[in-house]
DNA sequence: TCTGGGGTCCTAGGACCC
DNA sequence: TCTGGGGTCCTAGGACCC
């Protein structure tokens, strides 16, 4: 058995445990640049605001009534990351094994207990999760990951489950699968609602009646797994994904970048976030992409700068991928008003098995050592404590904007909560 | 005026091998 | 004049996830 714990409307639950006069009202979390709406609660979602929705539509929508009056925030990773990375240490406590899949949820091993104690002990952590940390969660329990995530939202929808739903019974799974739309199950999305509706599927229920060759020729190996998944045979595995394949960063700048050297700082800052990510997870990169464009929305043609970068050797040296990237983008440089700029490191090896260069004559260990020395140094005093010079050439200005930006509670001694007595 | 960000896996087709 | 068969590896693009 598996337990899918999902955290409910993570992000606005997540500022709701510093703002609980929020309790209640509707409250929503905008991406990057206060652009689209990306996490709702209920009340929010009642007013008919959608999911990736572009927050000034939804606004001119709404009007300005006093019962439509919706407060948002700007994302805060690092309180979410932080909040996330508590819930997930409780989970962990309670399952032999806990394998992360996003910021929000966990897929928890559940062999270890008989079944029929499983509800009411994972509902005891249901209450533990709201109590130590705040964050109001969902459970499912069912035999396979793609029914645990159907029994999750059954969780979620009804009350009376007091947060954790279970399919351990055939005729439960019956049952759920008959009340639960196709386009709501985990991997289905528009490309396969579109080839299913047509085919008179419009249940998970249909889906998993019909035969396996149907779901084979129609939506390929991910659909077969899915129908196998709904009927009971555990067959999606996700418990390797320790290490990332790429790791990547990127942003959409409040205003067009047509400055050379203010792009350069972005993207340095960008690569040098990248980087430490890379020497995290203890790997090195192969090839790197660069990218820039204007605008998708203005009139005329979209302008792209667009590099993939095959380095030599692999390395994780901040200093080596950011030369080797300010190369490759003055080869492309022209002076448009770009509105995204980022970089995705791809080609990830380990460093313990990398591959050695017969005649590479770099200071390697010089290198490496310099940058365990930045490294530690900044784990000590804040991540950018030691820069590239590049990064602090231009004014620190945001390029970015995140105007309703919640305080960084548990993670800045700054923004520490303050109580008064 | 304003339209996100970070990932994974699969497939088809091309280049290449003997 | 006639021009095979069986493979592997790589890449770009698509679909999907949260």
């Amino acid at each position: 058995m598996y337990a899918l714990c999902d955290c409910n409307n993570f992000f606005v639950s997540c500022e709701r445990v510093f703002r609980p006069d929020l309790e209640g009202k509707p409250v929503v979390v905008l991406s990057g640049n206060d652009g689209c709406v990306v996490s709702r609660c209920n009340e929010a979602k009642k007013l008919g605001i959608k999911m990736g929705e572009p927050w000034f539509e939804a606004k001119r929508r709404l009007g300005e009534r006093q019962e439509t009056i919706v407060t948002a925030f700007s994302s805060n990773f690092s309180l979410y990351g932080d909040l996330s990375s508590r819930v997930m240490s409780i989970l962990a406590k309670h399952t032999p094994r806990l394998d992360q899949y996003s910021i929000d949820e966990a897929f928890l091993h559940c062999d270890h207990m008989p079944v029929h104690e499983l509800k009411p002990y994972y509902e005891q952590v249901v209450l533990q999760i709201r109590k130590w940390v705040g964050i109001p969660v969902s459970i499912g329990l069912a035999p396979t990951r793609t029914l645990a995530k159907i029994a999750s939202k059954y969780a979620k929808q009804y009350p009376a489950y007091n947060g954790v739903c279970i399919i351990d019974t055939d005729e439960k799974r019956q049952k759920a699968l008959q009340g639960f739309d196709i386009e709501d199950v985990w991997g289905i999305g528009r490309q396969a609602r579109k080839k299913l509706l047509p085919a008179g599927v419009v249940t998970a229920w249909d889906f998993s009646q019909r035969l396996p060759e149907f779901a084979r020729n129609l939506l390929h190996k991910p659909g077969l797994q899915t129908w196998q998944e709904l009927n009971g045979y555990d067959c999606i595995d996700i418990s390797d994904r320790a290490e990332r394949q790429s790791i990547s960063q990127s942003r959409t700048f409040e205003h067009g970048i047509s400055d050379r050297h203010t792009l350069e700082k972005a993207l340095v800052d960008f690569m040098s976030y990248c980087a430490e990510k890379l020497r995290r997870q203890h790997s090195l990169c192969r090839q790197f992409i660069v990218y820039a464009h204007t605008s998708r929305f203005a009139e005329g043609e979209m302008q792209v700068i667009h590099q993939v970068v095959t380095l030599p050797f692999p390395t994780a040296i901040t200093t080596e991928l950011i030369g080797y990237m300010l190369t490759a983008l003055r080869k492309q440089w022209k002076p448009y008003p770009y509105k995204k700029a980022g970089v995705v490191l791809m080609n990830l090896t380990s460093a313990d098995n990398a591959q050695q260069m017969l005649f590479d004559e770099r200071p390697k260990e010089r290198d490496e050592r310099l940058q365990k020395a930045i490294d530690r140094i900044n784990s000590q005093y804040g991540k950018t404590a030691l820069k590239v010079a590049t990064q602090v050439l231009n004014t620190n200005e945001p390029l970015t904007k995140r105007e309703k930006l919640s305080p960084c509670y548990t993670t800045n001694l700054r923004d520490i909560l303050v109580l008064k007595c």
